[in-house]
DNA sequence: CGGGCACGGAGAAACGTATCTTCATCAATG
DNA sequence: CATTGATGAAGATACGTTTCTCCGTGCCCG
């Protein structure tokens, strides 16, 4: 056995002091081959228990750890999965400014995690070599702008890439996204029957798939109803001014007298604004805007919020992805290639499978004009709890 | 040349179809070695600038991308650093539920970006195949508990570990906290100055470094100053507990006429606890708590914090990780080895280097007597403008 | 009695890069 | 003229796995 850990592992140098274990140290030790050590700690091969346990017991004894970075050159997977944001401006990136990301992020790690992958967040405007320098299987993609170059080289050197966000013109292999059109036409319906006459909303000039469904499923609407439109749009990345948009839109001579806003602040924006010009919310002004956090919950009064429920969403693009990578194909799985479990089918037909996911309203006191007052513990109506 | 081309890249397979280009298609490609292509691309070697900018455009035009794997492989680096949490209860991890986690962790990513390395966050309770089956060059680990067994075996890895919090019992190559007696003493004085009589504590339960510091420098300052204790402590990570501790501690017969926080949610807890006994807060009740979240500067009336400065934290600690990465020893770099710049120097004498930061007190009314009224605009006095 | 089969295991070829070593050439210098 | 030194580039090896292929040995069964 000597012989054979001579000849398989040959070292030039008499005996490097403090080196990890590899394989090798561990097969000859056990006085197996290195074949046979691979065998039995991945559970493959045709080898009985005693031999299995024994060889586990040595490579535990001499503290082996396999080397991710030979598994991966080998296998052709790392484990790991990118999660790229697109970044506005010079900042690094906005990222947790929103809980919207921030929850997805989450969400997007554990579900990684809970299939044995790990998650890293590379913004789109990284520098290339952090890039190039990572081994991807597979990456998530938020809210990507037309023609994104990013996602086009990713697609094309055939790395899977699932969007969060119905993605404009980029190929991608699955997306998933909210129904924003239909959850505006929900809320615009919702502050009608609140008794709203004229709707103003609060957008964003950035040309992502959000912004521009929710704008456009706002002007349908209007356009349905017969109401002018009423709106300021405004960098959403820029906080200060969304409070300047805030006010403006209760500036106007044609001041609407409910307002939905498509970004988180734009609820404390205008709630701030409305008192400013004296208005009471809800009774001079119906309130709703889309936002994850719960401080909507304890302000002045209570703001309806839509939710995204991006944890839903994270989730599901990331198994989504995961599905992809490990070749669970869905379609027509005939002629994948031999080497490997199918990567990703390159010649798929067809647009990209997405998945629309609903939304949820959850309605507080600034979209009701019916609910009488704010105070605490307000008798409640035996119907409701 | 075909010769070379044959004899280093010799392919069994006819040609595989539609694979990524490697070094060896490039150096075919451009009519040189493997060798030279490596150099060219890498800036190092002795190449006349010419070579260099063929291979590169040869390298460009083939749409060339090094494989991260081999490289890592080759070179033991992966460019990826680990961002360990230490994980609470079940959940897979409670991370951006405090702002605190999510503010450092955006700024460790940055930070990490700007230097050329990814980062990838792994909570201690992951599955082990999860940890094993990605390359690390460094770890950042927050808060670890006492004997921490995955720091130690990082440690003993030789993988470079350094923690935000001061490690009870791990080896760390370096770590960095805030001076949290420091900033403890600083609140018990300045709510001092503003009236306090008897100034309680809402802590938590757990061992960690933080929890641990902050009690001790609030007893002790008790005992200087001559103040029975009065606190109550809850588990941190379960939010509801928190908002049960909140109330106990108001509703004790030696009710307390201050109160810090230890975490983020107590400020909000405590100020309903105070609602629900008529408690008018400052005039009754002195509040402070510990928190990153802006939402007491709109709370009615606002909470003065501490600020624990994450964003200092993430990027300091990511900096010191990523020195010792590259081997940027202020100590004695003697006998370093020879095949890589020093990873980490396993036989480092004495306690490892640490670094303690300020932090930062927001005053705001809830802990001002003087404060006079919350009316909006309240006519200043010219002094302060 | 011979061929096949299940079993247990070993050999060796990749995976794609970085880098150490070597080599040829040519000019300059003693 | 022979030696040296710089220049430009190729050869070969190692990084540590996984996995495909193959080999011997018993044993059963036709």
């Amino acid at each position: 056995m000597t012989a054979a850990a001579n000849q398989s592992g040959r070292r030039p140098t008499a005996s490097r002091r403090l080196e990890r274990a590899g394989i090798r140290d561990v097969a000859a030790a056990a006085g197996v081959s290195i074949t046979t050590v691979s065998d039995a700690l991945n559970g493959k091969g045709r080898l009985p228990d005693e031999t299995r346990s024994r060889v586990r017991e040595v490579a535990e004894r001499l503290g082996y750890r396999p080397s991710a970075a030979a598994r991966t050159l080998r296998t052709g997977r790392s484990g790991l999965i990118g999660l790229t944001v697109t970044t506005y401006g010079e900042e690094p990136f906005t990222f947790t400014e929103f809980a919207y990301f921030a929850e997805m992020a989450r969400a997007a790690t554990s579900a990684a995690l809970s299939r044995g992958y790990a998650l890293v967040v590379l913004p789109a405007s990284s520098r290339h070599d952090v890039w190039s320098n990572i081994a991807l299987d597979g990456t998530v993609v938020i809210d990507p702008p037309d023609q994104d170059p990013l996602v086009s080289e990713l697609y094309r050197s055939g790395v899977p890439v699932v969007s969060d966000g119905k993605p404009g013109n980029c190929p991608v292999t699955a997306w998933v996204d909210n129904d924003h059109e239909a959850a505006v036409l929900g809320i615009l319906d919702h502050l009608s029957e609140a008794g709203a006459r004229r709707i103003g909303l609060l957008t964003g000039t950035s040309t992502d798939t959000y912004t521009r469904l929710s704008t456009d499923a706002y002007l349908g609407w209007c356009h349905r109803v017969g109401q002018e439109p009423v709106y300021e749009a405004y960098p959403a990345h820029d906080p200060a001014a969304g409070a300047v948009a805030a006010d403006r839109l209760l500036a106007r001579p044609d001041r609407p007298d409910a307002v939905y806003g498509l970004f988180d602040p734009n609820g404390t924006d205008l709630l701030a604004a409305a008192r400013r010009y004296g208005l009471r919310v809800p009774d001079d002004l119906l309130l709703v805007c889309c936002s994850e956090s719960d401080v909507y919950a304890g302000t002045e009064p209570p703001i309806t919020t839509l939710s995204l429920k991006p944890r839903r969403i994270g989730t599901t693009v990331v198994n989504l992805l995961i599905d992809a990578i490990e070749g669970v194909d869905s379609g027509t799985g005939a002629d994948t290639g031999r080497l490997f479990p199918p990567r990703f089918r390159t010649a798929g037909t067809g647009p990209p499978p997405g998945t629309l996911m609903p939304t949820e309203l959850i309605v507080r006191a600034s979209s009701e004009r019916r609910s009488p007052r704010t105070t605490v513990s307000p008798p409640r109506p035996p119907g409701e709890g």
